[in-house]
DNA sequence: GTCTATAGCCTGATAGAC
DNA sequence: GTCTATCAGGCTATAGAC
């Protein structure tokens, strides 16, 4: 297989409304683009507010920044959304879905120790693939979670709880050494998040050497380690 | 002992500059205040700056906000420092050290799982009692280290490589379960810096729990089960 | 040392021609 | 749908009185 371009490497997320276009305009509490301009452009503007946001935090991005990046003058930008915050909450509302997907798979009927290095896996890979959909979050959160507090509360609350459950039913049963169920969620944002937002000091300190190279393995073990058998 | 205030708990970090204050005028390339309010209005810029920064980022804080949070004016603000990134500069420098102490303070003559799982500790104790300058560098770096990157690649990486030689040391000796070393202490940092940089939503999802109390336990669990003897 | 006033630029958002 | 022009407010930093 050929070299990814990093381009490609940091494509975006797919985008679960994206799917069906006949029927967008039945009902939906968000208005859909009706042409094939207002589709490209609307997607172009979310893409490279993905880039600004990530790179600069909500506050330091600019409408100019994003529609430069977007290649649209700022009113036509502003034509599509009608502010900066429209922009990043539907930027939000779009990632969202997607970036929660890997513990959502995470399967009761499985394996427990399987399951749980499979979530760590696919999380280290949107790590890699998707960097900058990390950073936005970390942007958010790290300076108070404004814009998104209510989700985590609800929606982010009732899935952890969930699969929280569901861990400590695999200890009880002895199926899993045991554990705080709700901190070894946090420990794999935490572990496989650090290598996306914190990307930057990895490769200062590392120098040549790829952090993500090595990352699968280490993660693998650690967490083989803290939850199988002795 | 009685319950701590917010404002004690999150109390600024000692500053390594401050103790000899009559050698200050001597050949020091950073000149130090020379009375008694200089230096408090200088200490309180600084507290002011530490709040606004870590809250917003660089590009997010204003002059005005920490002004305001110093109880100067923006213009005598601006006496004490020269510009906006002079704060940041100042606060950064008088940050670094302290920040970097619990590592430095690993030692070669002691115990290997127990120096680590006392790093463990000290940088668990720094991210509950310091939690503005966690995020401070966590906003810094998510967004790309553009003041500071000269630093990690420099002294960071150099206090790294030495700690990761003298793990690499205790692995080999069959004193510690084989691990790479610097992911271990890229693990750390994460592991422990997350409960501060991400305090917000782990307080969101736990709801009445406070995330530090089982963290000190898990995270001593997770380190002796991975690094100890089976 | 500290203040008021303000210069001069940047930013989000709008008006209105095409 | 897209543009140029522009407004109103926010921003860093400075001038100059006291």
């Amino acid at each position: 297989m050929a070299t990814l371009s990093v381009k490609e490497l940091h494509r975006p997320m797919p985008d679960p409304q994206a799917a069906p276009p006949e029927k967008a305009a039945q009902g939906k509490s968000r208005p859909r683009p009706r042409t094939r301009i207002q589709a490209r452009n609307r997607a172009a503007i979310l893409e490279a507010a993905l880039d600004v946001f990530s790179a600069q935090g909500f506050r330091g991005a600019t409408v100019d920044q994003i529609a430069a990046a977007a290649g649209l003058s700022k009113p036509n930008l502003l034509y599509y959304f009608p502010s900066k915050e429209a922009i990043h909450a539907a930027l939000l509302e779009r990632l969202l879905d997607t970036w929660l997907d890997p513990l959502r798979e995470m399967d009761a009927e499985g394996d427990p120790l399987d399951e749980i290095l499979a979530y760590v896996r696919r999380k280290l890979e949107m790590s890699r693939a998707y960097p900058r959909e990390s950073r936005f979050f970390a942007n958010e959160i790290v300076q108070g979670a404004p814009r998104i507090h209510a989700v985590l509360s609800t929606d982010l609350k009732a899935l952890v709880d969930e699969k929280a459950a569901l861990i400590q039913g695999w200890t009880e049963a002895g199926r899993l050494a045991p554990v705080h169920p709700h901190h070894l969620i946090f420990s794999i944002w935490s572990l496989t998040q650090h290598y996306a937002d914190f990307d930057v000091q990895l490769r200062a300190v590392l120098g040549e050497e790829d952090p993500f190279e090595a990352a699968p393995e280490f993660l693998d073990t650690l967490y083989r380690r803290m939850l199988g058998p002795t």
